[in-house]
RNA sequence: GGUGAGUUAGUCAAGUGGCCAACGACGGCAGACUGUAAAUCUGCUCCCUAUGGGUUCGGUGGUUCGAAUCCACCACUCACCA
């Protein structure tokens, strides 16, 4: 029997902070003791189609609380995304058309029933009521707020005060995320910390419009991308994402740098808190190599959305590729005319952005055909095939003639 | 509506008639060292079969032998005033 206690150690267990942990408290001690479900609301802006690592810090955490009686609401943002949420971001993003929009969603879905229980999962879309909101509703939702208390939010306040733009569409984002609060009638949000104040406009909204309920909210930390500064994001490119290759991911995972290595640990492993705190005294005494524990790291990932099979797999493609410099197994093939050159080769089979560029690499000694380094760069290829290498990592395989 | 300031490569940011494909910083790529880590050092960083050519400095026109630099108009941003 699970006690409330256990329960909510699980659930607070990475949290950055939790607002009205009592209420969350009192809803679990419901579900245990009489079996009531209740509301966890989480909202996905579908502006990229594909979920990374940083998405999943949250979804877990979702799964978790559909062991003890959360009832998910998925929502997509379909209606704010054509707002774009300004949250973070230095500048007014670009505002998304519906198409695009709907199409994202779609391939949401799909990926987030890797982790949650689609039984306990309700995915919603706010333009379900947005849309009929009206101009009347709108306007009505504004006058619950105050252009003082929406400057005080870190980042406009930095843009208003650094003299960047700031549409007002922006602020109505974050009243309409609260307002979905309302429609939906969340017991708990859970978000980024950067979402901090977009998740207490909802408290403040259920309480505007009288709900009966103010959600409880539980920010988790952002999970940094490849770079360790930014977070992650596909915009960035510095992510992970899910539907990778299982040697990506692998690989990926093995880039970071050491002490993000952390970071991913305490946000992503399913390693008791305990257990990482081991590894982390036995890597600081010299006991464990950290690139040891970086491998059981990206052997944990992979095998999260793939299985030990094709951890193990990947592991020993990298172990192959990059310890013994041998070359990869997979390696994409192309075909090329007799007479190619070869900076243009190399742009072909993307390698390279440009033929400037690789004329450069090639001045580099950067580019190896046949593992041997290229250093005319006017070379011709003739029949036959070869393997064309840029840098450490980008392989191609060329058929010519 | 008025006045003033601004818009430069992925980002920030110099440059105010030829020496400008444009200083510098960050980022990125590559080389060395490594554990494809970090840190450090070095080179590169618009495009083009290239000791040369082409296209760039918000947009469009103009002045000039010659413009990122001067002029006009337009667009966008910011500040102050109303």
């Amino acid at each position: 029997m699970i006690t409330v206690q256990e329960a909510m150690d699980e659930i607070s267990r990475g949290s950055a902070e939790i607002i009205d942990s009592e209420r969350i408290e009192n809803l679990v001690r419901g579900y245990l003791e009489g079996g009531k479900t209740y509301k966890v609301k989480v909202g996905f802006d579908p502006t990229a189609a594909d979920l990374h690592l940083g998405h999943t810090v949250l979804l877990q955490k979702l799964a978790t609380f559909q062991k003890y009686g959360g009832e998910v609401q998925l929502l997509i943002g379909d209606f704010t995304a054509t707002i774009g949420d300004p949250t973070g971001k230095s500048e007014t993003r670009k505002t998304l058309d519906r198409a695009t929009v709907l199409e994202n969603a779609k391939s949401y879905q799909e990926q987030v029933f890797k982790i949650l229980d689609p039984e306990k999962t309700e995915v919603v879309f706010n333009g379900t009521w947005l849309d009929k909101l009206g101009a009347a509703g709108l306007v009505g939702l504004t006058t619950l707020f105050s252009v003082a208390r929406m400057l005080e939010r870190d980042d406009f306040h930095k843009r208003y005060k650094s003299g960047q733009n700031i549409a007002i569409s922006e602020f109505l984002y974050p009243l309409l995320q609260g307002y979905d609060s309302v429609e939906l009638q969340s017991d708990i949000e859970l978000g980024g910390t950067d979402q901090k104040f977009n998740l207490l406009m909802g408290r403040h909204l259920q309480r505007s419009y009288n709900v009966g309920k103010e959600q409880a909210i539980v920010m988790m930390p952002i999970l940094e991308g490849l770079d360790g500064v930014q977070k992650m994001s596909k915009s960035l490119g510095n992510f992970i994402g899910i539907t990778e290759a299982p040697n990506d991911i692998y690989a990926k995972t093995l880039s970071v740098s050491d002490e993000l290595m952390w970071r991913y640990y305490e946000l992503l492993s399913s390693k008791s808190l305990d257990a990482i705190a081991r590894i982390k005294d036995d890597v600081a005494a010299g006991t464990l190599h950290p690139k040891v524990a970086k491998e059981n790291l990206a052997l944990e990932i992979v095998a999260r959305f793939y299985d030990e099979e094709a951890a193990t797999a990947a592991k020993s493609e990298f172990d192959n590729v990059f310890k013994s410099n041998q070359l990869p197994a997979d390696i994409e093939e192309f075909s090329l005319e007799n007479g190619c050159w070869i900076c243009k080769a190399l742009v072909d089979c993307g390698l390279e952005s440009s033929t400037s560029q690789a004329r450069r690499d090639i001045k580099q000694g950067a580019v190896k055909l046949d593992q041997a380094k290229v250093d005319d760069e006017n070379m011709k290829f003739e029949a036959g095939e070869y393997i064309l290498q840029v840098g450490k990592r980008k392989f191609a395989k060329v058929k010519v003639g």
